[in-house]
DNA sequence: TTTTTTTATGCACACGATTGCGGTAACGAT
DNA sequence: ATCGTTACCGCAATCGTGTGCATAAAAAAA
């Protein structure tokens, strides 16, 4: 059975004296004598006494602690942001409480719900595929609770969030693209309803109008699921179905990407002589494939890291949310690797 | 400003009568009258009231709060894994509050820190490389703390853990390449200190044996970092150094198999034709390289639901402790692929 | 009408830590 | 001997909830 847990009349009935003493002696309250604040330490020291979080968030209404809501987890970017939001929180003396609603509306809602019985001192979140209404976060904003968005951010006015310039990342890809010498180029886009696929769908078109290259709708092409599987079919039909036939493939993310470079070689063509192929996120293994594959960065660790900070921030009323800058963008870098470097 | 929670009290002030009668209300308690407990639960949502689970876990001594402890979170099995865990923690009403280590022992040690003065259930845990000395853990054991090890186990006698069958999946990946015809296959292994290392280890060496070849030190090297580019550099070393020239390897993880896929191309040496290359884990990537990549699969999201079932039995006391089976070891699948498989 | 039983509710304390306020002893000064 | 000051320390309330026990009112039984 559990050994329960020091607590501070332990300490005190040990010595002899008023809980109160023994609270004042921990943190070196003046008016505690120096003898007793020995006593008292040694022994805590001896009752390997630890303060109870609990019962402290319970008197100060304060639990540091974090909710993260995310997609999923198991997701190279997400996974990454994880990364950077933990280590900030860690560093700040903060729990990092994490809830994946993989994709689900429902189960973003119920999150949320635990999360605030919970006492989450504030939020990080980037919200699933199904949510088009955000009244479950913008009231919570205006009941006061600080929110930061990443990545996938709502249109709420006043929200504040963190995201990379996803416009601008997609015209550097497709400028790089033309300039190896690629005009017929197909952008696999993502699903229509997030703001970042509308970015970067927005970056291509300026993109092609900026070397003069006439848009064509049917070039465009929604991918819904994001997988490769779904990539390889679309990219097939679309070596068939278009003529002139495609030469480039601008993906939405590295998964499909790699799904447009393998029907590419089944479809005979070679990557990148033939056809070029950049995808976005810069995956893990983007570095490791063969042909290596272009992509757009956005720099996971350090979204989630400056999300923290704001959201942290925030919290202990460092600065105040009207003045926070409500958008912040990092930038993207385009890492020009062999999928779409010709000669 | 944030709006102040409603509380019991709130409620009760609200209708003239006291808090206990509110408590009881919410929860149907016997003895309370329809009429109170309707007025009571109208009231509740008319005020938003949530239940406060700070003051629930201080009253309870239980926080309904596991602490996920692992070495790093972008990693595709540690991903899994927490995707697992997650999920069934949130079916069971329990919250995931999780800390990486980055792999130092000196991390590790403070993240149980704060994560026992929050007054975690149990604990679910893959300790660091840097970790040889397990006393950290088997005080809290020995506390009576309920902890579930996962992937990298301590040697503590009583210690209950989840892995994979590592034996059986080294020795199932090298028979594959022996029956595939090839002969003089490395090991990339891993780091030494950890069991999963010195497992797989073992189940190379006795698929060897059992197909009489010759076993030779110089053929397992040990890649500490793991990183693809460590595995390429020892591979193209020993793609020299070795006489006669190996004709596989099997690698610890599957980084490590794409490095030495990639410096067997460097040397001209085509895969799967001329060398075979199987790798561990099973990693998104593997399905999507060319060629792709054949390797053993651990079923993260089942180690880490697996796990959590265990230690959220035990933390219900639905089982005693020394009635589990201390080591619960899941099968492993050997996926093959392209880079082994010849003609 | 009186006594007993049932029903419905409130009181008070507990969980662990913090803190405003008040108390007490010791000491020096008058 | 009395007063004022200082240095230490304890009392009690608080955070929000749950629960054993007591109790009042109402209903039922006598």
């Amino acid at each position: 059975m559990r050994l329960e847990q020091a607590t501070i009349k332990d300490i005190a009935r040990e010595l002899q004296v008023s809980s109160s003493t023994v609270s004042r002696a921990l943190k070196d309250y003046p008016g505690i004598s120096d003898e007793t604040k020995r006593k008292v330490k040694e022994m805590a020291e001896k009752l390997h006494y630890r303060p109870n979080a609990i019962a402290l968030s319970l008197r100060k209404s304060r639990s540091f602690t974090i909710g993260v809501i995310i997609p999923e987890v198991v997701h190279f970017f997400f996974s990454t942001v994880i990364s950077g939001i933990e280590e900030v929180a860690f560093s700040r003396g903060y729990n990092v409480i994490l809830t994946q609603t993989n994709e689900k509306l429902a189960r973003e809602k119920s999150s949320i719900d635990t999360m605030l019985s919970n006492q989450m001192d504030g939020f990080l979140v980037s919200y699933s595929k199904e949510t088009t209404d955000f009244t479950h976060f913008s009231k919570l904003l205006n009941q006061g609770y600080p929110i930061v968005f990443f990545d996938r951010v709502p249109e709420i006015p006043g929200a504040i969030h963190v995201i990379v310039n996803d416009y601008a990342g997609a015209y550097d890809a497709t400028k790089h693209l033309i300039q190896q010498g690629y005009s017929r180029i197909v952008h696999l886009a993502g699903p229509s309803n997030l703001k970042i696929s509308q970015e970067r769908i927005r970056g291509y078109k300026d993109a092609l109008k900026e070397f003069g290259i006439s848009f064509f709708p049917e070039l465009v092409v929604e991918c819904t699921q994001g997988t490769d599987e779904e990539a390889q079919k679309i990219t097939a039909q679309l070596l068939q179905s278009i003529t002139p036939r495609p030469d480039a493939f601008f993906a939405n993310n590295d998964l499909a990407a790699m799904g447009a470079i393998q029907a590419c070689k089944n479809a005979g063509f070679s990557v990148p002589q033939e056809i070029g192929v950049v995808g976005f996120s810069n995956w893990q293994f983007c570095s490791i494939v063969d042909p290596s594959l272009s992509s757009v960065a956005q720099n996971g660790f350090q979204i989630g890291a400056t999300a923290t900070e704001i959201l942290l921030d925030w919290i202990e009323k460092k600065t105040d949310p009207k003045t926070i800058e409500p958008s912040v963008v990092l930038e993207t870098e385009l890492l020009v690797r062999k999928s779409s470097t010709r000669n």
